[in-house]
DNA sequence: TGCAAAAATACAAACGTTTGCGCATATTTC
DNA sequence: GAAATATGCGCAAACGTTTGTATTTTTGCA
């Protein structure tokens, strides 16, 4: 078998110097293994006076603890795998950070892998991070992704299960959303009460409990207002600035005057084409947008926007998780986050 | 000792099952655990049929590997570890997707740690990565570690490191950085070659490589042209939005007519002053920015700025760990990129 | 001083893999 | 037809921990 290289005591300055474990402590001060790792973990079986020489050697020789054996020999990580579709989106990254916020000083690391919004690679993620024995997983589904079976099959084999802003309802473990339904709804209302009278939508993919929620709230808004739902004013599967763009041109034929966007990119390219057009926003047409992107308030005019807070967000899925580790029932963790409507420029009618 | 829970065909419906393994699949198929580990990496010294039964009940009892206990056995395992100060900015989770894109494919898996900036974070997030035995660590050190010790001790004990954007240059091991000196010289000279006369600079620290170089390149310029250096119109430690704004008003009290700035940032802070004072970019003031941030072409007037291809430096930095691995000297692995100069409104003078 | 109880440490198995070696059986070679 | 080679698989050790139990040492107390 092979050779060990055993630590040693720098024979050749800057040597390279294989990693110390705890044999080779043990083997320093002529004690077994298992009494290092007793006094390593703070065990109060070893003495005082042995727990204190057992760590200062451990610190002189350099040693760091091999979470692989260890994970191995406890049956158990401290490690919480993170699916999200693209990391390099402000929404998304920020989520990441504020789950981070929690988790490390909870003892535990996050390991990130993106989808790209492809269920293939949604299931490699899943199926990577089942196999690092991570201790659950926190994500957002893929918009490729409709149907809920690759997330069961987390839970059926024992995993923590925390679902974030894109959400099966079926499924079990816990879950943390963003109140869409009541955030739309008062993003309309808004408009409405500016004194906008034709307001359309730019929605996204209905497969997508976000997007049907806020639409539903939209529309919700309206029939409160006594305004009839125009179907013609809806344009589903428009989040992106060229659809926004495009559609904007659509609405205004329509005879809309406003429009609440499913997203800041989308209402991004509504603002562009008003530029394009010598269309003056607010005042000859209104437009909210969600989520709060960086950009939001750095546009002219700037954008009213609904605000999704993202590190919020991670903060509750974190939390979410070590609450289920805690053994808390999923039905109480099934949690919504109220949005938060920022007014502002592009949707100040004068 | 704890009994272990062998995987069991289903006996209640929907049941939560364990996790089976080699020994399992063994125990079914009256074969030996090794033969069932040779099998699955595809070693033909165990005969083709065989090898099919094995991963066809293997795939039946949705078998995954144990990689902790694998690369526990193997010594290493396919993980790698990346640091950048934060996630939830636009260049280093692109430089994350950018390294991602090489790596997954290769094999390895990403574990992402955040250093906030603190020296503190960093260390803990290197310690983290080196007890969960990663392959390596491709990183972008803080702005408060200003010597390299912390990270010699990474090469030391044998990982491969790769250090991308903020690099010490003593450190043996890989680096990609940008060509900062050049990309400043070019912005400068360009705000020259437009009629800008006195042209000041918003810099960053100045412990970082990054910002000398940037400063170095901005100087060089001015001198190839023949101006003089004014050292009272170079403001460091200014790449926020608040400095930006605040050197702004400085500059133009010592008779700046543009800036060449350090990030987006601060040339938005410049922007926003102007905008607030009435000042006409590109007209009466030039700003040119470095990063090419998302809002930089949304801003009214559109931002000139020097890009740096975060996602390529992260391909370049993963491929660069994988050269490592492949035994290539430290020599051929420290990489320059070009910035490239994207020209916008800001810096048109008419 | 002796003896039980308590404290400190040692022993050994186990976590799930991988892999060098050995031992059969099957195939080739002269 | 015997010797040499290939093929297919099993045995057992090892990776570095953790932990239940056993053993030794120390302590307290009569």
């Amino acid at each position: 078998m092979r050779k060990r290289l055993y630590f040693c005591t720098q024979n050749k300055k800057e040597q390279k110097m294989a990693r110390p474990t705890i044999n080779d402590i043990a083997k320093a001060l002529n004690i077994t293994p298992s009494t290092v790792s007793r006094a390593l973990a703070g065990n109060t079986r070893v003495s005082a006076a042995t727990r204190e020489l057992i760590s200062r050697t451990a610190a002189e020789m350099g040693y760091e603890r091999n979470l692989l054996a260890s994970s191995l020999r406890k049956g158990s990580t401290d490690t919480v795998g993170m699916i999200v579709p693209r990391i390099n989106r402000q929404f998304f990254s920020n989520v990441i950070s504020g789950a981070e916020a929690i988790l490390n000083p909870a003892g535990y690391n996050l390991i990130i892998c993106q989808s790209h919004e492809r269920q293939e690679d949604e299931k490699r993620a899943i199926m990577t991070l089942m196999r690092n024995q991570v201790a659950g997983i926190i994500m957002s589904h893929s918009l490729e992704t409709t149907d809920s079976k690759s997330l069961a099959d987390i839970t059926k084999s024992g995993l923590a299960l925390v679902q974030f802003d894109r959400a099966f309802r079926d499924i079990e473990g816990a879950s943390v959303t963003n109140d869409n339904f009541t955030g739309a709804y008062q993003a309309t209302a808004h408009l409405i009460k500016s004194g906008y009278k034709r307001i359309g939508h730019l929605g996204g993919d209905l497969l997508s409990n976000v997007y049907t929620d806020r639409m539903e709230g939209y529309k919700k808004a309206l029939a409160d207002n006594g305004i009839e739902i125009d179907e013609s004013i809806i344009f589903n599967d428009s989040i992106t600035r060229d659809k926004g763009f495009y559609n904007m041109a659509k609405a205004l034929q329509a005879g809309c005057d406003a429009l609440y966007c499913s997203g800041d990119y989308a209402a991004l390219g509504v603002i562009e084409y008003a530029r394009h057009n010598n269309i003056d926003i607010p005042n000859e047409f209104g437009v909210i947008g969600t989520a709060n992107e960086n950009f939001a308030e750095l546009l002219t005019p700037a954008l009213t926007t609904l605000e999704q807070n993202a590190f919020d967000m991670g903060n509750r899925a974190a939390q979410a998780f070590l609450d289920i580790k805690q053994g808390k029932s999923d039905a109480e963790l099934k949690i919504e986050i109220p949005m938060r409507l920022i007014v502002r420029d592009s949707s100040r009618k004068g």
